[in-house]
This record gives C-alpha cells, sequence and structure tokens, in this order.
DNA sequence: ATGGGGCTTCCCACCATGGGAAGGTCAACC
DNA sequence: GGTTGACCTTCCCATGGTGGGAAGCCCCAT
C-alpha cells in the first residue's frame, strides 16, 4: 500500500502520516526501492485508531500514550481508564469555561435591543473599568494557560 | 505612561500590546525622542476593552470588529448585537461538540473496570473497525474545519 | 516516449502567545 | 559623574496540528 491508499483507508491524510511519522508517533514506514513508503493493514489499524483517539480531543502526548498502552497486551486496563478520565475531565474544564463565557455574552445580547440607535449594554460593559473581577476570561487567563487540546477541530 | 505601564494598567501584556500594534488591532502608539511607546488613559481603555473581548473568546478579527463599532458614536446597536450573537452561536457550537466527545468517552470509561486486567473497553472501541460512522469527532472532522477561536484560553 | 498522477522533501502560513538575545535608555543612588 | 539595575527597543524562534505549494523523481498506461 502506498501512502495515498493508506491515507483514504484510514481516513487521515497523508501530510498528516508523514507529519506523525516525523514526530514519532509512529515509527518510520517501511520503504520501496525508490523511496516511497510501504503500508500494510496493521498500519492502517494503528492510523484509525489514532484518529478516533484525535477524535476525542486528545493532544498527541495523550494520543501516544495511548497507542504504547494499546500495544501493551498486558496493560493494566486501570492506566487507560486513568489517561480517559483525565482526558473527560480536561474536556469538562473546558466546557465550563465556554459556558461562562456563552452565557455571560448571551445575557449582554439579550439585553441589547438591536435596534437602530446606538446606545448598546453589550459595548458598555466591554468598556465598563468596573466590571474587570467578574468576567468569565479572568478565570480563564488566570487558570487555563497553554492547556491546547482542543483548538480548531482536529480537521 | 510606558508599555509597562500601559501593560499592567490593561491587563495585556507589553509583548502582546506591541503584536496588537503591528497587526493594526490599535493604531501605532506614540515614541519619546528616545523610541519608547507611550499611552495615554484612552488607549488603557481601548486595551482593557479587547482584553474583554477576548475574554468571550473572540478572535481578533471579531475584536477588531467590535473595536470599531465602539469607536463609532453612531452605529446601530443592531449591529453590534449581531456579532455578539455569532459569537455565542459558535461558542454553542463549540460546546455541543467537547460534549459529545466528553460524553462518549465518559461512557466508554464507565464501561472500563480499570483493575490490573489488560481487558478493557476503551482500546476496543478505539481500535473497533466498525463504529467509525457514530463517534463523535466524525461531525467534528466534517463540519467545524478551520474554526479556530477557542484555542487555549485567551491566555 | 510522453503524459498524468502519484510520491518525495522542504519551506511557508496559520493564530496568539511566550521566551530570549543583543543593545539602547532612564532614574536613582553613592 | 559614574555605576547599577530596571526598563525599553527590535528581531528571531517555538508552540500545535494542519494545509498549501514548489521542485523534482517515479510509475503506469496509452
Amino acid at each position: 500500500m502506498n501512502i495515498g491508499e493508506a491515507a483514504s483507508a484510514s481516513g487521515i491524510t497523508a501530510k498528516m502520516i508523514r507529519y506523525y511519522e516525523s514526530v514519532d508517533l509512529i515509527p518510520p514506514a517501511g520503504r520501496t526501492e525508490a523511496g516511497y513508503r510501504t503500508y500494510d493493514g496493521r498500519d492502517v489499524g494503528t492510523l484509525r485508531f489514532i484518529r478516533r483517539a484525535r477524535d476525542f480531543g486528545m493532544p498527541m502526548d495523550r494520543v501516544k500514550l495511548l497507542v504504547g498502552l494499546w500495544q501493551d497486551k498486558d496493560r493494566p486496563s486501570r492506566e487507560v481508564k486513568a489517561v480517559a478520565l483525565r482526558q473527560v475531565a480536561e474536556l469538562e474544564a473546558k466546557i465550563a469555561e465556554l459556558t461562562a463565557m456563552k452565557d455571560a455574552l448571551a445575557e449582554l445580547a439579550g439585553a441589547c435591543r438591536g435596534d437602530n440607535r446606538p446606545d448598546c449594554p453589550i459595548l458598555r460593559d466591554l468598556a465598563d473599568v468596573s466590571s474587570t473581577a467578574s468576567h468569565p476570561g479572568a478565570v480563564l487567563r488566570a487558570g487555563m494557560r497553554g492547556q491546547r487540546f482542543v483548538g480548531n477541530g482536529p480537521a
């Protein structure tokens, strides 16, 4: 199998397969004499596994960890569960943040008439010197440095 | 006011203030003879406004738009509200995605005993060839290309 | 033998942010 | 007046995953 076939079989672009190889998420593929990468069914299985893990919003580190556990037939399920629960906890934290943002902003928007007059509580709030501490992002800025792990939606 | 003072007064790092200037989110600051940037109370107000808008998870584009509306005293509040509601809608979409991920993963984790035995439904699911379509990320991958706008939590 | 589609590597861009180096400036203190 | 240390300047680099694209090689079918 060439990389293109492996890509369509696994749902991961050829570009990303090469990238995963370059960051040691997957071992270097075999090569033909001409230098083309070759893949077999097992490789596609691994790629699919990776795609699924990414679908749960996991960062590469976590995926790598999980692939390792998957390939170790004697892992205790305890370890796998711990990884999964960490991910769940981070997702929950992110959801809570976004919800706080959303609620605060929706409330402001609800208070805005949305007509032709310029007067607007949304802008008033954003410009307001006094309400600094109670804003959703204050917490965010304080507590969530470098969480990444959600970003764009895996693509 | 030097950039450092403006930074602590506004809650935006000096580094980011320079960056915002470089991408034309804010106009170039005045300079002393020695080349130091200078800021006044109005500038700090603008920076604070920007920080608040970012706290709602808005991407730079949206913030820029909002700053423009803020500075135009004759804007119709309709336009401001529309921007806010777009942001709310995107936050809701993101929340829905993350919730789908979280629920699916939590369910799997719930089915895993988490003991010393290797058997684990989480890994079984990730490796499962058949369940491709029903996974949370399938939707994600299909529908959310290039949404960005949440990323790390503004920092 | 020629064309088109695949493969290779390498570089660039995104977005918002932080880190750090190399060098200039300012203010305070002795 | 000189030294010190805190601040400022610009410039480059890294992050994380992903896409885009160029330049060049390879393979197969016509």
